[in-house]
DNA sequence: GTGAAAGCGCTAACAA
DNA sequence: TTGTTAGCGCTTTCAC
């Protein structure tokens, strides 16, 4: 292995100076920054990251911490990992998936550990416990989401109000007039209080109201199937409904085969409309979604950024930390019958 | 920070008496044992696994490398990180998903740092660059997928072989006889030489020679839209088809849906199975894929616990190597019509 | 069975 | 601008 000591050596100068070139913390004569460069090159010395981390305390690596468990990690969370990993590479860290029970405990050991500078939470709750936990060890974090109290928190998220004010006036301008939302399943305990469940629905009843709209909501797990029963009972109980609004992203594409199985077309017949969702997933439905696209790629390196800027002591990431879904128009929407 | 030396000094012991314990590397009286375990606890001691890295040599952290760029990371995937995270966290690794670039260079990057003490690799081609880094870096890697040459590599892979036996033995078994496979596209080259392409197409000629089918064989990228688009080259050109194999995930997912667009009734008219799997995605077809169900879980750990055993400088992990997928049967497969 | 002490490779005062 | 040196917290010989 070639050591710091090594190129010095070779360069004719103290390790420490190596060292400051390495890490540009001091003025170097442009001479002996370029003998020492060469030095390394020619050694092909690759500064051990271990023993930095040891010495300066801090190992450059940041962990995203994801709820393997309770979350399906599906493209979705792929997206927020990839540009996430890319922010994170151009600012000299390393992003890594760090999969996680969502207890709490398993992270109070990682952190612990001195593994990592930071953590990026995904998934957050309401009220979410691991906030709890990084805050008692005093490690920095960013959240992707909110808790209720966001006061002071880091933290990115889907701008929920501005999405669903899109979505809505999207489908309203289409000239549909009776809307339902097919909700996540805030029943299911692993969703207890999840964020984007609460908000969305809320933005949702406030937005029908302003439009005069009749406010229908069916709760619905994410999961295809959960999709194929919420439309049935959509066709069953609601049968005036012209346009289904689908928070979850497998719950969609359930709503979408569904509608089909029942006899109902979509867009013709009905116009389904994803609220959250990856190209990814859109694209695996026939026909393909037309969606409120997750912001994913902007909230992975936004959340990134929240987060290095604690670390390195930067003025604190500036607005806007809200994030818009985006609309896209795929084959799922249409115009009402008639 | 409570250290190991803070530990030390409360059970009035020494640092290396402490470590001794810490890591059961000699033999400690059991008196002493339960005094120093005592004062961890009531310190609430956490090994700096840091320190512990830079001394020992061993950073216990494992890296998956993932070519996140030119393979999506579904549902497929996550079933291998989790299995492996759990497998290495068994035996005191950590295991984290590293989203690298599959040109090699980030990889040379990430093992040259001294941060990983080995590899798990993912998605490899038969003739696969990254391999010859980890060699050429002495990094000790384990292979999940096979090269062409895996003669002392560590590897676990799919058996293919008994997996399209299986799967055109149970189409048989249903009375099909004209059969089609729908493979991947080896034409891209992010996919070239890729070998589950390559072994399960191999396999599926062999086993169709043996059965005294036709050999039809259609390449199909790996997405709903391409699937649906084999669904419409199958129906023009091949209809006598009763039975569809697929190999890609995403693939089968528009196969399916080509065929329910194109009023062929699945699987009344026709059958589809899917050669590889996961059950994620299989949820959400309607009707639901019958398939071959990935063994993920199993490869993730076994893959883990090869790697692990050459760390720890134990015997290879025992055959099998090769695990087949087992049959699931859902809802996208029953006798030909007729 | 336990302790003393020499590193692991680097950072960061402090000196020069 | 550059060098000296004391650690970072732990592992691991080598004595005792």
């Amino acid at each position: 292995m070639v050591t710091m000591r090594d190129v010095a050596k070779r360069a004719g100068v103290s390790i420490a100076t190596v060292s400051f070139v390495l890490n540009d913390t001091k003025p170097v004569t442009p001479a002996t920054r370029e003998r020492i460069e060469l030095a390394m090159a020619e050694l092909g010395f690759r500064r051990n990251m271990v023993a930095r981390a040891l010495a300066s305390r801090r190992t450059h690596i940041i962990a995203m911490a994801y709820p393997a468990l309770d979350h399906r990690f599906g493209f979705s969370a792929a997206e927020f990992l990839t540009s996430a990993a890319e922010a994170a590479r151009n600012q000299d860290y390393h992003l890594v998936l760090w999969p996680v029970g969502n207890d709490g405990t398993e992270l109070t050991e990682l952190v612990g550990q001195g593994l990592v500078d930071g953590v990026v939470l995904m998934e957050v709750q309401l009220d979410d416990p691991r906030v709890a936990v990084l805050q008692g060890t005093g490690t920095p974090f960013a959240l992707i989401g909110r808790t209720t109290t966001l006061e002071s928190l880091a933290h990115v998220d889907i701008d929920f109000e501005t999405t669903v004010d899109n979505a809505v006036g999207y489908l309203h301008g289409l000239g549909h007039r009776r809307l339902i939302l097919v909700s996540g399943d805030l029943t299911d305990p692993r969703f207890h209080n999840y964020g984007p469940y609460v908000r969305s629905e809320a933005a949702y009843r406030r937005v029908a109201a302003e439009y005069g709209f009749e406010t229908i909501v069916l709760q619905c797990a994410d999961a295809t199937r959960a999709g194929q029963d919420a439309a049935a009972q959509l066709v069953r109980d609601h049968p005036e409904t012209t346009a289904v609004l689908v928070l979850n992203e497998y719950s969609a594409l359930g709503v979408i085969s569904g509608l089909n199985r029942l006899g109902h077309s979509v867009p013709a017949d009905i116009s389904v409309l994803a609220l959250l969702m990856a190209p990814d997933t859109a694209a695996m439905s026939d026909p393909e979604l037309s969606m409120m696209r997750t912001p994913g790629p902007e909230l992975g390196a936004l959340g990134t950024d929240a987060l290095i800027r604690q670390l390195e002591g930067a003025a604190p990431l500036p607005p806007p930390h809200l994030i818009p879904a985006k609309l896209h128009i795929g084959g799922s929407t249409a115009p009402p019958p008639g």
